[in-house]
DNA sequence: AGGGTATGAATGAACG
DNA sequence: CGTTCATTCATACCCT
């Protein structure tokens, strides 16, 4: 019941503490499932400061984590196209809430209310130490390093002018012109 | 963690259950609760047309709704991304629940068919004119290595499987040295 | 008190 | 690589 000929089917961890919802989790199977295990060895792997791998890499990763449960080589390639894609928009994101904070405790009601962000922003510094423990592998693959970081650099501060936040004046009423202006 | 929250706290969901530990109840921290101001303001900006706000708009949006409480920018993309998915999810639904009319296979272009809808749900009919006052990114271009791997990793799913693995490597047991020796 | 629903959050897969 | 789509998990809220 549990196993198809396609593979991928039915495998109840991911639900499993929250009460799995629904308990039949499995439900329907089409894109893997990866278990505790494999994202755990990932993430380390991760960690570890691998960030593109190349064809070989992934194809011996998959093959090591095959052991953990079923696994192909594009789930690994997608697992760390996402994962650095993802940490990349976090980073943004975050870096740009935190500048968003100053902006409205402009007035006069200076509360400072919004501190409470910074506690878990430490995360956003990457450590970007690059494993050199991978000796048998030509490390071409992390070349990449310099590209991100050009990238990051192109971070835009056009300021539009097209769009004014009248925040700073008058914040008891924020406006909110729904007429998009804003945007 | 890889966990994205920068202002609440909580996790324990999929891959650990492990990890989740307490904090569960999410009662004082946990996630986003919008006001009904700014799900006042968002519902308009959506039925104004925007869709897919650009991660600018992301953060504008955000920081103007931050005046009614707490609000980060992943809320805003979140709010986005689940609106338009769950508004089309309706209309596939329904689409399927009677349109029998129509048994093509492509059901994202469903604009052509079913008009009978426009008339009940007009909101799902509405336009895409988004007001575009900023449009200035540059297009860069990468490399397609990527999706040449991929091409790769997808021929190599239907072939060799599960034999090609365990040769080089031996998998009796994985040995999972997360010191990367096996990279 | 619990079950159903709405919805925030996450992530695998894929596109451009 | 950034962005988008589809699906699922988790939870707040509401209903009976």
């Amino acid at each position: 019941m549990d196993d198809y000929s396609t593979g991928f089917c039915i495998r109840a961890s991911r639900g499993g503490c929250g009460g799995g919802s629904g308990g039949t989790t499995g439900t329907k199977c089409g894109r893997w499932n990866p278990t505790s295990e494999q994202v755990k060895v990932l993430t380390e792997l991760f960690r570890s400061g691998l960030r593109t791998p190349s064809t070989d890499q992934i194809q011996k990763i998959s093959s090591q984590l095959s052991f953990y449960g079923k696994i192909e080589s594009k789930n690994v390639f997608y697992w760390f196209q996402n994962h650095k894609a993802r940490e990349r928009q976090k980073r943004r994101r975050v870096l740009v809430d935190e500048g968003n904070d100053i902006v409205h405790l402009n007035d006069n009601t200076t509360k400072l209310s919004s501190t409470k962000y910074f506690a878990e922003i430490n995360q956003v510094s990457e450590p970007e130490r690059v494993i050199e423990t991978l000796q048998l592998f030509p490390l071409n693959s992390f070349n990449e390093m310099d590209s991100e970081k050009l990238r990051l650099f192109r971070d835009d501060c056009k300021e539009n002018s097209k769009f004014t936040y009248n925040i700073g004046t008058e914040m008891d009423h924020p406006t909110l012109d729904l007429r998009l202006s804003f945007i």
